[in-house]
DNA sequence: GTTAAACCGTACTAGTAGGTACGTTTAAAG
DNA sequence: CTTTAAACGTACCTACTAGTACGGTTTAAC
C-alpha cells in the first residue's frame, strides 16, 4: 500500500477508501481521543500532510467517515425497504437491519466520537437518524395511503416504531454492554414490528 | 468559599459538596475533555492537589459525579414509584420524571463524558439504567401479580416501557438536538403509558 | 526529456493538561 | 502551648498530539 511519489493513475479512489477503513479500524480499536493522525497515516500507508490534504483536520477525516457510513447504511435501508413482499415482512426486514447497524462497532465507535463534538454529532443527526428517519417515514405514509397503518403523523408512527425495534439496546451497548445474538436481534425485531402493527392498525 | 488551612469542623461535607457542584458547571459548560481539573478547583475554590486527594485522578471525580446524580435518580424514581394512587398516574408520574431527568443537561453531559472511557461507562451503566431498571421492574411485577399486567417477565416488560418513553429522544438530544418542552414531554408521558398499558394488559 | 503535481518520511513547533512536590497557613487535638 | 492534619497556591515535570514545513521520490502530462 506504501507508495512514494505521485500515484498512478486510478489508484487514488482505492488509496482514499483505505484510510478511510484504517481510520475505522484505529476508531474501533482506540475511541476516537486516542486515536492519532499519524496512527492512521502508518496503517494506511499514507503520510500526515496527505491525510490533512485531503481531509483537512482531525474532524474532517472523520465527519468523512459519519458520511461514509451514513451512506452505506441509508443504502442498505432503501433496499430493505423496497422489497416488495407483505409490510410485515419488509418491516422485519428493516428493523433487523437497523438492529444490526446502530449495534455494530463501526456505528458505535462513531456515535461515542460524536458525543465529543457538537459539530461530528450534528452531521451524524444529519446524515445518520434523520436521513433513515425520512426515507421511512415516507414509507409508512404510503403504507398508511394503501391502508395498512392508521397513524396520525409519520414522523411519530416512525418514533413509535423505532422505540419498539431499539428500546434501550443503544445506549447500553454504547455504554459497554455486550449486544444481543444474531437470533436474539431477529426474534426482537420480529417482535418489534408485531406490537407496532397491533399498535398502529387501528 | 476559599479557605486556606485546615478546614473548621463540618466544613468537610460542603466544601466537598462545592466540589461536586463546580466540576457539574464545568461538565456542562466544556464537555468532558475539556474540563480540567485545574478550573474545578478554581471553581470551588479548592486547590488541584485537594481534588486528587479525594479522588485519586480525574475519572475518581467523574465516576464520583455519576453516583451523586445516580443517588438523587433513584431518590426521585422510589418517590414516584410509591404513590399509591391508581397504576397509571403512577408510571405518568415515572415516565414524566425518567425523561425530565434523562434529557438534562447534567445526566446528558455525563453519558456524553462516559462514552469516552470504558471505566465511567461501566459506572454509568451500573448506578444508572441498571439500577433503576431493577426498581422498576420490581414494581412492575407487583403490578403483574395484583393483575393490572400480563408480562412474560419484568424485565422484557421494563424494556418495553422504556423504548415506548424514551424513543430516541435521549440518542438525538445526545447528538444536540433541541429537547421537547415541558408539555411536550409530560403528554408524551402519558401517551407512552397507555400505549404500555394497551400492550401488556393482556 | 522536462516539468510539475502528488506523495512519503522525518523533523519540528507549540500548546496543553494530568499529575506531583513543596513551602505556607489555619485550626483541630491534646 | 505545641504538635499535627488538612488544605491553599505556585511551580514544575512529563507526555503527548494536532498541525506545519521541507527535502526527496515517483509518476503523469506535455
Amino acid at each position: 500500500m506504501a507508495r512514494r511519489g505521485r500515484p498512478k493513475a486510478g489508484e487514488e479512489a482505492a488509496h482514499r477508501d483505505a484510510v478511510i477503513s484504517a481510520a475505522f479500524d484505529e476508531l474501533v480499536a482506540k475511541g476516537y481521543e486516542k486515536t492519532t493522525m499519524l496512527d492512521i497515516a502508518k496503517r494506511a500507508g499514507a503520510s500526515k500532510e496527505t491525510l490533512y490534504n485531503w481531509f483537512t483536520n482531525k474532524e474532517g477525516l472523520f465527519s468523512a467517515l459519519i458520511k461514509y457510513q451514513a451512506d452505506t447504511t441509508i443504502t442498505r435501508i432503501k433496499v430493505a425497504l423496497q422489497d416488495n413482499t407483505d409490510p410485515r415482512t419488509t418491516l422485519i426486514d428493516f428493523a433487523h437491519n437497523l438492529l444490526r447497524i446502530l449495534l455494530s462497532e463501526p456505528s458505535l465507535s462513531l456515535n461515542r466520537a460524536a458525543m465529543t463534538s457538537v459539530d461530528l454529532a450534528a452531521i451524524l443527526l444529519k446524515h445518520g437518524r434523520h436521513a433513515t428517519g425520512s426515507i421511512v417515514e415516507n414509507y409508512l405514509e404510503r403504507l398508511a395511503e394503501q391502508g395498512y397503518l392508521k397513524i396520525s403523523s409519520p414522523e411519530s408512527a416512525f418514533q413509535l416504531l423505532y422505540g419498539l425495534i431499539l428500546q434501550d439496546w443503544q445506549i447500553r451497548v454504547l455504554l459497554g454492554e455486550t449486544p444481543p445474538s444474531e437470533d436474539l436481534l431477529s426474534q426482537h425485531a420480529e417482535r418489534a414490528v408485531d406490537l407496532f402493527f397491533s399498535l398502529a392498525k387501528g
